[in-house]
DNA sequence: GGCGACGTCGCGAATGGTGGCCATGCAATG
DNA sequence: CATTGCATGGCCACCATTCGCGACGTCGCC
């Protein structure tokens, strides 16, 4: 591959020369200018990157660590992380734990190795990572457990969320309203649970604590907690599924069971994946603002790359609610 | 960041030493061995792999260039070639093309001058780039479009998949198969329908053109193929969607027409995105072999790395049928 | 005619590592 | 004791690029 110099020296200038016409950064005579351009032409030169990060010190790469990438919620912010980035002029590296530990720090080092400029966390495993060990590589974290010192997080107004779906269902008419929560021990599972609670106090209705079942934020969560929920004597008219996936497999349960969704049954979701409209019926659910999530990340992670020493910033954003077919309005 | 020069320095070697342990790359005595292991922890010492590959002329990292990584499909596909590319020591940069040329563009030549070392294309655009403008990057196009000279391609043997999902509809006892095909210009969709029209022909059923209605590979696709194929006048009692995505919009169609899957109307599907197990009703679908396409895709791309001369192999993968709960199956 | 200003551009060091080649010192062998 | 061999490890050039410093020539002005 041509370098800069077999461009210099077709061109019959220095190196300078070269380097400042391609960065524009100081005057070249017309001429020059010329001259180094058609050298590029005809020898196809294409600038190394890799030289230029290693005099810079800026790789322009960000790291992205996902637990798994295939996720449709992942997949969709992933996207969004994407286009944000490439408006900014940084690549991606994406790296996807599958919930392994080891595998995370196996990418955590890779990447600090490859001198990324930056880090995204989409991951819980994240949270077991020794991460200052890592100094001060600038990250943010998106993702749902408690804040930790040094690091911007931006996530999702959970307990907000809650409230609001919890709310929709009781404007519907709804009062003996299921809970599909997620792992118990992560904070927007509690947050989702509180919000709920919130609601349904703000109500005057008694939340039966049977109501109330957990399960991973999986199409088979939903599954296992749904099946656990239609155990219990006292019977429910409508869901709040704490994510899409985990209200798809409780719509497929209460198929099992000759429950129509939303004639005997509502429910509402949380996320509003790109398969959510799709389905069958289309699910009424919250929608976390993704776009504007991948915007807040990158901004954030390129104010700390300015200014790494800077307090953690935390930002909350709010869910909107996005209704569709999967509950029944029942104003009576 | 301490360089390798610090670590030397405290370690009272030389660079050449420490870069030796390090590697392991030459013997190098315990006491050393030693002395050099201290340095780097108490310096906290990372080694730069952008200097190394300044040095070595490989990166160790791999572009991927996408339609949409939101595509439940391209997610799912992402996701195998990550693991496997991590297997083998690679990283991966993640570039969405959104289906804009200009985009592509430059996707391509970020990641040449990033000297990546390879990369896959899994985006109908590659068809458009000026792919031979990139000189001797491996690559393996993982799309539909025609052979191409001096490249390796992999993908589904999609005429095989369309005879073995409309053989299945007619074992079942249907007679009156709808296609709802992808765009006509794209090989795969063309290959589906070859696959379609030798099933239906060795069973000796005629194929009514007006069953044959293309759209988009997306729900969109689905909606507006299946409710074009609704308006006719020759009735079908199952239907071939050319994938996932467009069975789901299809059901949704016929849904609105008051028809019952797989009661009504069988529907099979293709690709078996992870949402199809999930959806209502569960898909039965055409698996096409990801994990194996990853693999084999890597592996060819690795090899190429090796000998990038060498002429251009084809790869062609069998999907597999999964049988779920959308095809009624009247054994009459 | 001398001097400063200005326009244009080259030299060489530096970035962090790697690896070919060679140096040093000690033990064994004749 | 001289020579050889082996174990260990240092020197320095090189990878492709950027950038501070300074050089060179021309022009105008006093």
């Amino acid at each position: 591959m041509a370098t800069i110099r077999d461009v210099a020296k077709l061109a019959g200038v220095s190196t300078t020369t070269v380097s400042h016409v391609l960065n524009k950064t100081r005057f070249v005579s017309a001429e020059g200018k010329a001259k180094v351009e058609d050298a590029v032409m005809q020898l196809n030169y294409v600038p190394n990157t890799v030289a230029r990060s290693l005099k810079g010190g800026s790789s322009r790469v960000l790291g992205m660590l996902v637990t798994d990438s295939n996720n449709p919620f992942y997949a969709d912010l992933i996207q969004w992380v994407d286009q944000v980035a490439y408006r900014h002029g940084y690549n991606l590296i994406l790296c996807n734990t599958q919930g392994n530990i080891e595998r995370a720090k196996d990418y955590m080092s890779m990447l600090s190795q490859r001198r990324v400029d930056g880090m995204l966390m989409m991951s819980s495993d994240a949270r077991q990572l020794p991460v200052s060990s890592y100094g001060t590589m600038p990250m943010v974290m998106m993702d749902s457990g408690p804040d930790r010192a040094g690091y911007d997080r931006i996530l999702d107004d959970s307990e907000q969320g809650g409230y609001m779906a919890t709310k929709y269902l009781l404007q519907a008419g709804h009062r003996c309203i299921g809970l599909l929560a997620g792992p118990l021990e992560k904070s927007n599972s509690q947050n989702r649970i509180a919000g709920y609670r919130r609601a349904m106090a703000e109500a005057y209705v008694e939340v039966d604590e049977s109501w109330i079942q957990s399960g991973e934020f999986t199409y088979e969560g939903g599954v296992t907690a749904m099946t656990e929920l239609l155990k219990q004597q006292k019977k429910v008219t409508s869901i709040f599924a704490s994510n899409d996936l985990m209200a798809m497999g409780a719509i497929r349960v209460a198929g099992e069971h000759g429950l129509i969704v939303p004639k005997d049954l509502s429910v509402i979701g949380y996320d509003d994946i790109p398969g959510a409209k799709y389905f069958n019926p289309p699910l009424t659910t919250m929608r976390q603002p993704l776009e504007l999530m991948a915007e807040q990340a990158i901004a954030m992670l390129l104010a700390r790359m300015e200014t790494p020493e800077s307090e953690g910033q935390r930002t909350l954003l709010t869910p909107t609610l996005i209704t569709r077919d999967s509950v029944a309005v029942n104003l009576a």
